[in-house]
Order: structure tokens, then sequence, then C-alpha cells
DNA sequence: AGTTGTACCATTAGTACAAATGGTACATTT
DNA sequence: AAATGTACCATTTGTACTAATGGTACAACT
């Protein structure tokens, strides 16, 4: 598995690392049950901090790419190659689209849409 | 009808202009056909700048709290007092909290529900 | 002992936007 | 001529977030 990172790609450091690694479970280069380098390794190999790496592991893991399974290491979801081609980032493009769609159509200014979607993130974290 | 505005207050200006005309018309002390004062006249009053009252009154008048009649200047809406309790912005946070509610709940990251948001807004305006 | 993922502490640089200010100009009515 | 709402040009200040970096520490396994 090869893995190439762009320092001058707009695209986050951490965003490339989880393309590229559910690009290669869609290729079958890695199949569930394969050992996934650790957190540590990777990041010395690319070059990169382990924060950015572990960023990217968490959210592979979130969406049932990868598995840790903690001091035995980080390997492949047995459902990831399905898991790799639902974009959750997609649906939540797509509903939010349409939510801010009615508001704007409904004459709301984008600048309120903001403040609004600021107080609600607020809120709930707080 | 008295408008006090105050700058050390964290409400932006234009947002104390609206809601203090919007509870003089709860209050009757303006009236449906009542003529405004004028948006350079009233910047003045309150040592404002006209882009300031400007920007309240466009939004005033979105809300149809007041209506524009060009030339002749600006007056209260006939259903002010019905429009000036509809909160459009409350609507928007309400149902903005649906949405994103429904999207933690998924485990999306409030990182990611920020980038889609700013995705879906950048869209349109571009 | 060494490695695993993970959780805290923190800072830096860059981006994006809100809010407000200032000036100029226009068409249209009174 | 004076006043109306409106539209455009622009800048400044402050805030808030992202992305990435760095260091330290922990419990549990090999």
């Amino acid at each position: 598995m090869e893995i190439t990172i762009d320092i001058d790609d707009s695209v986050p450091l951490f965003a490339q690392l989880i393309g590229q690694i559910k690009q290669a479970v869609l290729c079958d280069e890695i199949c569930p049950g394969d050992a996934l380098p650790s957190i540590r390794q990777l990041a010395n190999d690319l070059e990169l901090n382990n924060k950015t790496v572990a960023k990217a592991y968490r959210l592979l893991e979130r969406d049932s790419v990868i598995q840790t399974k903690g001091y035995r290491g980080t390997f492949v979801h047995p459902d990831a190659k399905a898991n790799s081609t639902v974009d959750l980032n997609a649906w939540v493009v797509t509903k939010l689209g349409e939510t801010i769609g009615a508001f704007r159509e409904s004459g709301v200014t984008d600048s309120e849409i903001r403040i609004a979607f600021g107080d609600v993130m607020n809120r709930r974290s707080s």
C-alpha cells in the first residue's frame, strides 16, 4: 500500500490520509483483517505528526473502515469495503443543503443563517 | 417612541434597533400607517452610521414589520403587530437544531458539520 | 522494556466572516 | 433644490474556527 501526501495540496493532510486508505480498501490493496501500521509508525514514514495520523484513524474507525484493538494494533474492518463507499459527509452536505435551501427561499439572509448555525453549535457543546 | 442604543452591549447595533422597533409596535407605541423617521435622520439622532440603520430597515421590511415607499418615506406595515411576534430567526434556529441534532446522533463530528455547512453556504453564493 | 491507542496540556498560522464605518452616486418624488 | 431609499466602492476591528504542531502521560498488552 502506497500513500502519498502532498503538503501543498489544499486538502488537509488528515483528509488525504483518509481518502487514500479508503481508496486502498476499495482497490483491494488492503483487505479486511489486514493490519495497518501503527499511528506512530505511519506518522514517521510520512513525516507527519502523530496527532494528524491519529485524527485520520479516529475518523476512519468511526466510519467502520478500520478497527482499533487497543494494544494489539489497528486492522481493516470486516465491512470496510462497503463502508468506504458510504460517504457520511456527502449525506450531511445533502441534508444540510435542503435545510439551508428552504431558509434561503424564505428570504433568510446568509448572515442570519450563519448566526443561527453558530448558536446551535455552541449551545449544545457547552 | 424612544430608542436607546447601547454601544457596549454585545448585541449588534442593528439588532438592537430591530428589537426596539418591534417592541414599539407590540406596545402600540407606533401603529400601522405611522411614519418612521428616515434612515438618515434616525442615524443622526442615534449617532449611528446610515448603513447601520439602513440594514435594520431592510431586515424589518423583509419581515413585513415596516413598509418603505420609496421617496415618500417609511411606514409601519399594516400587519406589523402580527409580524413582530413571528421571529424568523427562531424558526431557523429550531429547524437547524433538529438537523444538526440528527447529525450528532449519527456520530458526525462538529468539525465535519462546520465544513459541510461552509460548503453549502459557498456553493450558491459564488 | 517496548509498543499499542488514547487523553490531556498547549501554541502557531491561516482563513473566514460579522459588524460597523466612510464616501459617492443614482432615480424619483415633493 | 431637498429629501427619499438604495446601490456600489472600500477599510478596520474583532472573533472564531481549522489544521497542524509539540510535549507529556496513562493503562494494558507482548
